[in-house]
DNA sequence: TTATGGGGAATCCCCACAG
DNA sequence: ACATGGGGAATCCCCGTTA
């Protein structure tokens, strides 16, 4: 007798091809800068992951207005226990829209991967062994081996020009960003975004070399065009549709005055849930939940929006424990999703077609 | 017994409240300019549908290149068959996309409404009671009891500047038009394009004042904000997603020179398959096709797109003669339609549940 | 190679509902 | 009236096919 053998459930659709990366963050040492880069390599040569050049040469610019001198080249060579910027809480991976300027501010938040519906969570980041006040600075970056300043700004809450900017007190050692959000650039303007970034870190770079952070360094024109290229070139395939946070903290001394920049740490990829592919898969109704163990039979799927090309429906039988005992995927083709919102498949063999 | 009475078919699928218009034409009297009005009137007063004041207007300025001054006041109480244009094949309705600028030329043209996939046929006019020369003009206006210049524009064989125009030679009493595309300019920029159409029929309308048109006539910067506001206001509310073909023809005297003005005649209106429910309404596939008379039965339909608040499924059962014996509808609300592209709905009871 | 057609991505707009 | 979230319209880009 055939028998309802498996139950198709919400997770059972899953797309091939999709890595989900795991957080990330760099060793503990304190950042040193190395004043030979420009930030403009293309070496893609990472066997130490390092922060991107551009990204902390913003910074200290954006810190500028303090008007003192950090003394970039410290070396510590102190074993004690050092601080560290630690993400207590990662953003949300999926499900998170990037709004377009146009859009307008408050369409929500991003929020934390553990975010439920009732009982909301945020990116969060606590400073380890370090409880005097400081500086945190978020912004955005690429999921790349060597991550780049995202054309991608940071909006909302503490958010200017891009960047998120938290000064903490001294015993607050939990950072906690609600309200963050990411405005999406236009490719079009992406280019203009970048080259701005360039610019900036270009002169910076230049002001780092004459030692002198107070006073402003100018580029040639071949400079200029040189860096309006290289921004064409990297808004021209940059992925828009997936960013990762980029923590920073600048620790202050007595005085209030930045002393020592802690390494920076990134997020997880967080992926436009507007982006095709990028959504959550769901499955939203289907004609039949249950059918012969033989299989063959065809479903009609409706779901959210999918790939054709990289879909798949997958079945999976699991014991007590949540280990997969059995697995199979369902039979179609790409003419058999009708217009990225269904599918229509036919039901694989049950491992036991007389059980 | 239960058995498979009614079948479905594509065209059981209908819209609601979806309008066809038939072709319109104008009356046969000579057309009569008159020069109190500059076509910027918004009265709806339509009980002698006229052409609009602008497009004539606008024609007169295309053809000054001529350099001959046309007798626009003629009146003619000739009761002898007098020549009219005749539509002889009306544009195809609906399937046809409206193009934007940015998407290149050559995607295929307008084409007949009795156009077959081997077998096409396009828009074709025949002047009658006429065998002498002229000019015809085209040129796209909007689908309102008084037509407006539309914001689109005509593209593609013998077109410039939005217009299309064939001189016809002694002899050639149809004029076919192969290749003509409708250009969707965006909302965006419809304001300028009507702007500049609203500025030349001032003046012209100056000028016909003047009574000459061959000497330039200015605007004074009042006028020019009026024209401004004007062409803001009515892009604001254009229809965007369907035009009217406008056939006007100008009669050539011995010399070549152009001797009377035919009435325009409008086609029958032509929507951009792009646009949301503008769609031809198509089933694309089923999980069913047939079942219980009792009906009740859920049917999972896949279907192009489609509005959620304005489709429904028609069942229907004709006789030898076509003729409608009976009809019923899909049980379903907007909730179950998904993404525009399904419809999940229950089938109604046959006329007799027990035949 | 262009002509023809079509799918869907990127951008933008606006609505419904909850607080 | 705003904060949040979401659907879909308008615009744009690009691909496979066929003539």
């Amino acid at each position: 007798m055939n028998c309802i053998k498996h139950a198709y459930d919400n997770d059972s659709l899953n797309a091939r091809g999709r890595g989900y990366s795991k957080s990330e963050s760099f060793d503990e040492n304190w950042y040193k800068m190395s004043d030979a880069d420009t930030g403009s390599d293309d070496s893609k040569d990472s066997n130490t992951v390092g922060v991107p050049q551009f990204l902390v040469v913003n910074n200290v610019h954006m810190l500028n207005g303090d008007h003192h001198h950090v003394n970039m080249y410290e070396e510590t060579v102190d074993d004690e226990a050092k601080p560290y910027i630690e993400i207590v809480e990662q953003p949300q991976s999926r499900g998170f829209r990037f709004r377009y300027e146009c859009e307008g501010p408050s369409h929500g938040g991003l929020q934390g991967e553990k975010s439920e519906k009732y009982r909301k969570t945020f990116p969060a980041i606590k400073i380890r062994n370090y409880n005097g006040p400081s500086r945190v600075v978020v912004n955005l970056v690429t999921d790349e081996a060597v991550p780049r300043p995202h054309a991608h700004k940071l909006v909302g809450k503490n958010c200017s020009d891009g960047v998120c900017t938290v000064d903490v007190k001294t015993g607050q050692n939990t950072v906690t960003f609600a309200n963050l959000c990411v405005q999406h650039v236009t490719r079009k303007k992406s280019a203009e975004v970048i080259e701005q970034r360039i610019i900036e870190s270009m002169k910076m770079d230049k002001m780092v070399k004459l030692g002198n952070l107070n006073e402003q360094a100018y580029l040639s024109e071949d400079e200029l065009a040189q860096a309006k290229q290289q921004a064409e070139k990297q808004a021209k395939d940059m992925q828009l549709n997936v960013v990762k946070l980029c923590f920073q903290a600048y620790l202050k001394d007595g005085s209030g005055l930045i002393s020592k920049v802690l390494p920076s740490v990134l997020s997880s990829p967080i992926y436009d849930s507007k982006a095709p592919g990028a959504n959550v898969l769901k499955i939203c109704r289907m004609d039949k939940y249950g059918g012969s163990c033989k299989g063959d039979e065809e479903v009609f799927l409706l779901c959210e929006k999918v790939q054709k090309d990289d879909i798949s429906v997958r079945f999976v039988e699991q014991d007590e424990d949540g280990n997969v005992v059995w697995e199979a995927f369902g039979n179609f083709g790409p003419f058999d999703v009708h217009r990225q919102y269904a599918i229509v498949f036919k039901t694989p063999a049950y491992k036991d077609p007389n059980n």
